[in-house]
Order: structure tokens, then sequence, then C-alpha cells
DNA sequence: TTCATGCTTCGATGGTAACCGAAGCGTTGC
DNA sequence: GCAACGCTTCGGTTACCATCGAAGCATGAA
């Protein structure tokens, strides 16, 4: 039973190592997990008998990644399930750093940054929120004009939103969606502050040098 | 954590028997799953503390039920997994005929029916699929407004894809979800084609016979 | 009240599987 | 050749948890 396979701790954090898209070698996993090359070892043949993962041999190393976009699907809506009860395992959301840090949220920027970025906004006025509901503000308005060269009409569209709380798998908190949030996300990459992740599948957002200090200057955070 | 829980046989094969929909009492699904009421009764215990399942007292009995179309459609995606590598458990899909033919999955159709539409859908390239990824063409939007009076505009969501294949239950194969999916199932019953199942809490869809032989002339499918 | 039914709690038992140490095997590099 | 490294296999230990018998607690019927 496929469930059995992800109920164990160890496979589970295994498994959730992998969801960002890559694939990791066998001791990897066996630290991501904290247990031992031996232990991971058997771990893992049974999530490949199980048609999880597939390994892919590389010299004396041994990548595995998830089977396919399914598994990921089934495991996502698994830790939404389990997000709803508040009985969320310990270790929550990615592991990896810089997935933590920045990453894409269907087309926006989600991770520390993203949540850092609508904390400033907030802060300064220049969004309105109450609860999933956020209003631009009319220095809002003018921020974005004058920073991003991003004007308010640019935005508007039939049945979306242009601000959206949109919750952070590994901050647990808000960060900014809808069309606004997008535009965002498409300004920076256009500025070359930041940029996906060439590795296929990935959702990792990496910033430049230069980037990430002129996303500081703007975002600052008061209490930072 | 979630999985651990469908990963016991017993509940499995419990949480299998209240895939249909309906209530069961405590005893019925300790027959269902071989063990003794005292077993099942710490396992309700479990599931209920997990959120999968919703107690109702009536009388001395207890009946239980899946808390919601959410965790069915996760269960419905384990039992997909478990099903391609052909482990399957013994008690393999839906027993219910009706439930096969054509049931609700989160909010669209799934189901013989459900799988027979994308198949039709794809075949004359309104959609282009690979692997997860749907997409609409143009053809595909000039059908929707034709046909069933559908329009793009209605679909975008900001946090949820117009098109998904999502991995069916009975029929291992993918039927269409997202917003698409959803539309095209609340227009079949807005025009009396089908409606859910009146008995509380039933994923089974119920095809008028105008309903069906219209939708089987527009999802016609080459190969039947 | 008294009894029957449906379900839960308690306590004890047993089987399963996760875990690690040690040894084995294949690959890479010197 | 030899050594280092990455991973797997084997054996034995341990901890957890499903399981059931017996008793307890409700509800409903007589």
């Amino acid at each position: 039973m496929v469930a059995s396979l992800v109920g164990d701790p160890a496979r589970a954090n295994m498994l959730t190592a992998l969801m960002n898209g890559r694939a990791l070698t066998a001791s990897e996993l066996a630290q991501e997990a904290g247990i031992t090359p031996q232990t991971a070892s058997s771990h893992l043949s049974k999530l490949e008998a199980g048609g999880l993962i597939e390994p892919e041999k590389q010299g004396r190393h041994r990548y595995y990644r998830l089977t396919d976009d399914d598994v990921a699907g089934v495991l996502e809506g698994l830790a939404g399930l389990a997000a709803r009860t508040g009985h969320m395992r310990v270790r929550t959301g990615p592991k990896d750093p810089a997935l933590r840090r920045a990453r894409i949220c269907y087309d926006h920027l989600a991770g520390d940054l993203g949540v850092q970025m609508l904390d400033s906004l907030r802060e300064r006025h220049l969004v309105r929120q109450k609860k999933q509901e956020i209003e631009l503000t009319a220095e809002g308005e003018r921020f974005l004009v004058k920073h991003l060269q991003i004007s308010p009409d640019m935005l508007s569209h039939p049945r979306r939103p242009v601000c959206k709380a949109c919750l952070d798998w590994s901050e647990r908190r808000h960060h900014l969606a809808g069309t606004l949030g997008a535009a965002m996300m498409q300004r920076f990459a256009e500025l070359k502050w930041a940029a996906r992740d060439p590795t296929p599948g990935s959702r990792i957002v990496n910033f430049t040098r230069t980037g990430e200090k002129q996303f500081a200057a703007l975002f600052a955070n008061g209490k930072e």
C-alpha cells in the first residue's frame, strides 16, 4: 500500500526533500531524514518498489527523484490534509534553504523574501490587508509606478483579483499573490534582479547580488 | 501524519468502504475491515482525530462518514498511485457500478464518463496534454463557447490552473480537473444533463436519459 | 427495574518493521 | 596494484502498535 510508504516519518522526510523536483543522492536523503545510510537504503528500495521514486545511476552515486507529477500531486494533497488538522509534522515546509528563501508559487514570489515583501508593503501602508483581502492604497500605486514602473491599469483582470494573500508553505504566513504579485515577480525578472532556477522542474528563484540589495532596499523591514 | 493513518490495512479498508459517500456504523466498518469492534473503535478514533472522518450519533449507533470531498480526493489519488504499480489492494476501485460510471471528484466529473470526456477532447485536439499539463487550444475555446456557453474569461483563477489532469480511481487514467473541469460539471447540472445523487454525502452523479445522449454526442469517442 | 445492544476503555500479548553495526560489493582515483 | 568512497546486504535488537478478551458505559426496549 502506497500510504504506508508515505506514513513512515523517515520516508516522509525524504519525499519532502524531493518535492522541489530535483534529484538527490542516497546519502543526502539519509541526512535529510536523520538516519544512517544503511537504513536509508532500505527505505529507498521500498519507495522505488512502490513506484514513488526513480533511481538514476551516475558513477558511484545513485540519484533519486519523484517518479512524476502525479506523485508530487498526491503528496501535496496529503500535506494539505495534514495542515488542516494542525497536526503538522515537526519538520514543516521545505528544508532546502534556497527553496525556503525564494521560490515560485504559481506565478508569484513565495518563501522568506515573499513574506518579507508583503510585510514591508503592509507596514508602510502601501497596501491594506484584512484576512485574505488585500487592497492597494493610493500611496501604494504611486510607489509601484515610481520604483517598478508598474501602472495600475496593467493589473486589472476580469476574474482575478489584483491583490490576494496566499499562505506560505514554509513560513506559514502570507505572501502577495494576484495580478500584482505576478506582475512584480515578472518585473524582478526583467530587471535581472532574480531568475527561476534553470534546473528543469525546480521552483527555486535565484536572486543576483545586486538584485538582492535592490530588493532589500526597496522592501526594508522595520523589524530588521 | 495523515498518510500513516491511511497506511494501516484495516483503516484503509474502512475508508474504502466509506468512499461511496454514505455513512456506516462502527460495527459495519468493523465487519468491512474484518476486525473486532474494540479494535475498530480504536481505529475510528484515530481517523477522527486525524480529521479524515466525522461521526454522527444516532440512537445507540454511531455513523461515520468521510469529512469532505478533499479527503475523498486524496484517497482517490493514493488509490491511483497504488493502481499504477500493480500492487492493488484486493478490493479494487469502487464496487458500486453507478459510482464507477460517473461521480464527483472534488468538484469535477470522474469515472468512466469523465475519462471518456477527456479522451474525446484530446483526440479532437480541443486540448493538448503532456503528462499532467493540459492546455486549451483555440479550437477548444471555440468549442466551449459554442456548445456549452463557457467563455475562457470565466475560468482564470489566481490559485488554480484552468486545466489539470487528475488520475481516476476506477479507470486508472486521467480525467479533467481544474477550473474548466469544475465549470463543465456545473454546466451539465444547469443543463439538467446530470445531477449529484440526492443521498446526503453521496458522490454519485446521475445522468438523465437525454443528458446522457447529449453528452455522448458531444464527447463522442472514435474508438467506440 | 432489568436486560439487550452498540460502542468504548483497559490491560496484556504478539508480530512487524525501523534501526544500527559490521561486512560485502562496485566504482573512482592515485 | 591499493585505498577511499558510496551504497547495499545481513543479523540482531528494540520499540511501537494492531489485536483481542474482559469489563465499563451509555442507549433503548420490555
